[in-house]
DNA sequence: CATCTGTTATAGGAATGATATAACAGATGG
DNA sequence: CCATCTGTTATATCATTCCTATAACAGATG
């Protein structure tokens, strides 16, 4: 997978990182038990320090998106808890809704907008 | 309407007050043309720097949610393009479904909580 | 033993977030 | 006219965050 870094946005290099990954992981570009480069590895291919990618996977595994061994580095490995899983969705798609709806974009809309991202990441 | 900062949240202040009031928007809590308090009523009545509330507004004017006016202080206005506010929407709305995908919530879990929020804010 | 993992410690520089004080221009109401 | 209310701008300061840099450590690999 490649994982573009834009350097002028105002979100931090590790949070792009962490969206980046989960993006991947979401639309299967990652799949469960995948390795993941190093973190001196990810840092030299996108040209950032070793610490900034080192600070993304540690968000990454606290999180419960991978898992991380000495011996294998990061791997994917998703730990399900179901219930706050869907409790945090609640909550950040509530921001995106309320943006939304002072847009006009009604109900209709937002489901269509569901349905394309489920379509296109072959949900 | 009633605004709450979390002052121990890793979200910035002004970002705070930015989806509050979003959040009050969609949810008719703030309708067209309803004056909100004045940067220095508001930041008196939360406990923050005037500051803080004036770069909250500044924002909100610029993304189109409110206008300002010398007379009669921050206003809600929204400022309608659809198209490039269904293409921010699907942006965010990726973010938010990449993560619930990685904890399986699936498509029809999904629309139910959009219903949900719909719903409960009467759309 | 050399080399690869993640991890930790420490430090420095740049940018950001929040505060504080102060002043200005425009509009309002007495 | 004047006191008072708007948003706005200009400084300055302080704490925190972000990113980088250098270095070292423990565990595992071949």
């Amino acid at each position: 997978m490649m994982i573009q870094i834009d350097f002028h946005s105002d979100e931090a290099i590790y949070v792009q990182l962490c969206n980046q990954i989960i993006l991947g992981i979401a639309t299967s570009q990652f799949r469960e038990g995948e390795q993941l480069p190093s973190v001196r590895a990810l840092a030299e291919a996108i040209g950032v320090n070793m610490h900034t990618v080192n600070k993304a996977y540690a968000i990454l595994q606290r999180e419960g998106f991978l898992k991380i061994d000495r011996r294998r580095g990061a791997v994917i490995a998703l730990d399900i808890d179901k219930l706050r899983a869907l409790s945090e969705a609640r909550e950040e798609l509530s921001i995106v809704l309320a943006r939304a709806i002072c847009r006009n974009i009604n109900r209709n809309e937002m489901h269509a907008l569901v349905d394309d991202i489920y379509d296109a990441w072959g949900g």
